[in-house]
Formats: structure tokens, sequence, C-alpha cells
DNA sequence: GTCCAGGGCCTAC
DNA sequence: GTAGGCCATGGA
């Protein structure tokens, strides 16, 4: 029986592939328009949405609160889903104005305790949305729980009591330091060792995780 | 042609 | 409370 700790992962894993820098960014609001955009989307179909937001001279609060849903839906057409989306990114800002009388920067600088019913109150934003908001753009220490971290961990033999959401963010939160840059590069690099070696044959060629991997290797899901 | 990406909402049971 | 359908583009 291999105890695992979170800790020995995460430095396995930053050995192996180093800082990844997710979302750097040019400001806390393309953050959270990526956060929205990403949503079952591939990042670089992300990217192309918001440099047609960029060219359009739209990518602010105000410039998507002033601009007609349908023209919002067309620009972000490369992210997928983009109706859905275009809602999504008008409770967004509906929120700002709402709430925090168009000030992200007030809305940011809420503690996570209290920011983060609102945001989970708001159409388009769950779980994952609203944690990745808080880490990427407010810089606060939570942790982010996505399909690779639970398939990841889980494979290693890392699993919460309750299979929640919560249940996996509350493990990994009991367990490190609250460290919001260690929690940025540690989300970004579970999604990069998932993508890149977790699961592919043969034996998981080149995982840095496969001493301490209870599958051996064998590549199973 | 098939599969699936850095989810979440809505509607049935 | 949870399973299933739906939203939709673009690259592998």
């Amino acid at each position: 029986m291999i105890t695992l700790h979170l800790l020995d992962v995460y430095d396995r894993i930053f050995g192996a592939y180093g800082p990844q820098r997710w979302w750097p960014g040019d400001s806390s609001f393309e953050v959270i328009v990526g956060a929205i955009l990403t949503q079952s989307a591939a990042w670089g179909n992300v990217e192309k949405a918001i440099t047609n937001l960029k060219a359009a001279g739209v990518l602010s609060v105000e410039g998507i609160y002033a601009l007609p849903e349908p023209e919002l839906a067309q620009l972000i057409r490369p992210s997928g889903y983009f109706n859905a989306k275009a809602a999504k990114l008008k409770a967004l800002v509906n929120l700002i104005y709402e709430r925090f009388d168009g000030s992200l920067e007030a809305m940011l600088s809420l503690p996570a305790a209290e920011l983060r019913p609102l945001l989970l109150a708001t159409h388009g934003i769950g779980p994952e949305t609203a944690d990745a908001i808080l880490l990427y753009a407010a810089g606060q220490p939570v942790f982010v729980i996505d399909a690779y971290t639970r398939r990841t961990f889980s494979r290693l033999g890392v699993t919460p009591r309750r299979d929640t959401y919560e249940g996996w963010q509350q493990l990994f939160m009991g367990a490190l330091p609250p460290d919001a840059g260690m929690f940025n590069e540690y989300h970004a690099l579970i999604v990069r060792h998932a993508k890149d070696v977790c699961g592919r044959e043969p034996r998981c060629t080149g995982c840095p995780l496969l001493e301490v991997c209870p599958t051996g290797g064998r590549g199973l899901r």
C-alpha cells in the first residue's frame, strides 16, 4: 500500500513539466471571460474567440454590457456553444453592474467566502468556473477541481469520502497549504499530465508518476 | 468519418 | 438527487 502525498505528486509533475503559467492574461476580465468560454471547449478555440472580442474592441465589462447578445454570440463562435455562452457572458456583466456598480475590481476584492456564492448564483457559472475565477482572476487560494483531477487521482487511488465537487475540493484544500500560486500551477499541471501522458500506451509513456501509480503503467482508465 | 475539448443548465424520474 | 439531453466549433 503506497501512501500518496498530494505535495509529492505536485513536486513530481512540476519537476517534469515546469511552470505552466496558465491564464497570465492581459487583464483579470480577460481571465474571467476565458473561464466561461473554455467550458467544454478546446483552449485554442477560446483564444480565437478572445481575439475576435479584442479586435472588436469589446473585451471589457462595458464593452460586453453594451453589445447586443446576437453580435456577441457571433464574435465568440469559435469557442462553441456560442449562443449559450453569449447569455452567460451577459449574466456575468449584469452581475458586475447590478451588484458592484460596474466595478470588476470591487467584485474581485471580496473574500472568496462571499464572492463564491454570488458567482454560483449567476447563470452559467458552476463550481469549477467560480473557482477558476477566484483562483486565476482574484488570486485567492481556492483549489479548482475538474474532470482531469478526478480521473487522475482516482487512478492514483486517491478519492474523497464523498464523490462530489466539494468532497474533492476539501480533499485537496485540507491536505495542502493555502498557496494560490501553487494551486494555480497544480491545477494546470494536472491537466498537462492528463492530456500529455496519463493512460497512454505503452505503459504510460514518460509518466512522472509511474512509480507511485497503482496501475503500474497499464494505461487503465 | 468519429471523437472530444480547461462545464453547466434544464427536464424527467 | 441524479441520470440524460442539450448547447456547437474546430482540431486530432
